[in-house]
DNA sequence: GATGAATGAGCTTTCATTCAT
DNA sequence: AATGAATGAAAGCTCATTCAT
């Protein structure tokens, strides 16, 4: 017997599943029913729309992105230390959770998201870089930039790894975060 | 009097207008029909498939960033200026004409990039920091990486700069290349 | 409220309709939706295409004439008695069922007929006329002949009764059948 | 260069080719266009319409057959002679011109053929067969029973010689003939 | 809560036909 | 006379969504 949970977890996997195999425009909720085990009017049980479910889909896993994010800054850690956990974790998350990554991708560049200018500045990742500057550690940058560069990285990165015909080993990795925080540490 | 090219690029246009709005998803054949001006079975004249005319549009905006490299590459100037010339014209590029960069990003994370692993080697790119290394200006590192870097920084200045709230200046572009170079070169 | 079964005729009949009168060619999905009294995607349920439908429909009708033959053939009558009985029963069967009649005709020289040369010696209509010859009874002669040459007469003897101006009664059909036993029965 | 009849005869036997290989509904005036080597537009300076056309061509080759009769009937010859002169020769026709006898059996049992009972006791061979009567070579029987009879059994091994699995010879030809010469005939 | 048959608007694509050249 | 680009209605088929069971 599954519990309400284990029905919506089924079916975000699923989703997750489709969107990889045929994209946005091939992840039909029918297909969706047959993957995730359920009939198809059972989804609309959970989720008003295929709009919806996907704008939960999205948040469900962003929300473990912020929180990758949010631990990383509370260890008692360096700030440089912290810009590399952040980087290596969130990219970490993205090679084991290749669905999502590719999920990520489509969601940010459709018309699903409808946000396409978030509030940055209300982010965790935002203050981070923001206390790097006020503690003189960070150039002074628009946070903003710093952001989406260093978010940027992370994604081109576990790409490269997923898709590329090119092997990455932990060197490389280092050497690219290496040189990020050379560009934007005050040396 | 409209040529034949002019017809293919009235389709070109009216299909890149209709991404940016609607998505992959929502730009249908009829609603580029009306949107390029023609019948919907004249579509089919110039192009096989929906297919074949993404594909074709890919390629075609494709070609024109891999001039804006070669242009920059084949400048007498230095190594920093031809990176800094590349950084900055696909960027002005992308900037000109968002409906391009939103549909390139739209078809690189689709399942019509069948070609996600692209043989980067061959490219022009490459081959400019293939040749930095060996003249001992850029750090000895995976030219796929730099690639790859280079070009999500761009892409990800130039959606900052159309979709964010944050106002963006020359002076911060030069700062975010300043990073990049900063970070590869040797000093 | 129709079962499942109630719905595959209705789809069936619809179509056998809409053949008749309009041919292969003009019967459209959405006029059969029309005719059938069900939306177009409901015949998707039931059938994987317009194709399958009707290998369908031409293999449900075909074993009704198969079992005419075969039921006659099990009959305890003599050889001649059984010819007569094949001839007329397909005879009866086409006259009152003239849309089937037609849809033989159109699905047979159709490219929808993928196997235009039927292995002919499976048919118990095959194995009847090798019986006949092994008993002494009918002519030697190649059996496929004797099948398509019958098969042949009770077709078009059927369309002439259905559309030509000429009346048939049963001494009609009597004759004809005579004048096949006559050419093919050893004397 | 062509002359009028040249271009007519070209579009004939393109469409004929198409039939058959495409059926009716394959055969598009386009692929007409290419097969026949003239552009969409020049068939219409010939014809009508599609349906015009497809009528032409079924005049064209019908008056052949007809001629065939005609030729039969006119030798100074027996009766018999005659009857197997008729059936031989369109045999040969048919089997000679393949794609006319698939045209031939598709537009017969297509809506193209508003004439399904055509005025039978105008043809020649309804003569043929009333003659025979009066001159007590041929039972009494309605001239379009025999009509159809002969005429069903030219098509139908024609089309076992051409499409069945089954070789035939002069014999078995002969044998065919014989069986319905053998029914017909007063002994 | 769960099902899956049913819906019908909308999709990509084709086609007979037209007409400016 | 001949062309073939252009048309737009209509084809086969899919899909998000609903609802009786």
């Amino acid at each position: 017997m599954q519990s309400i949970a284990d029905k919506k977890r089924a079916i975000f996997e699923g989703m997750l599943d489709l969107i990889k195999d045929h994209g946005f425009h091939g992840a039909s909720m029918s297909l969706l029913a047959k993957n995730a085990g359920v009939a198809a009017g059972t989804i609309y049980h959970y989720f008003e729309s295929k709009d919806q479910l996907i704008d939960e889909l999205y948040n469900f896993y962003k929300s473990k992105v912020v929180a990758i994010v949010g631990a990383a800054i509370e260890d008692n850690i360096s700030c440089k230390e912290k810009f590399f956990a952040i980087w290596i974790n969130i990219y970490q998350f993205y090679t084991q959770n290749p669905n999502v990554l590719i999920f990520f991708e489509q969601y940010n560049n459709s018309p699903y998201n409808t946000n396409r200018s978030p509030n940055y500045s209300k982010s965790e990742l935002f203050n981070f870089f923001q206390e790097g500057m006020r503690s003189g550690q960070i150039k002074d940058t628009k946070p903003e930039v710093l952001m989406i560069i260093t978010l940027g990285s992370i994604s081109s990165m576990a790409k490269l790894k997923l898709f590329g015909k090119v092997a990455l080993d932990r060197t490389d990795l280092e050497q690219v975060v290496e040189i990020l925080w050379k560009g934007i540490a005050i040396s």
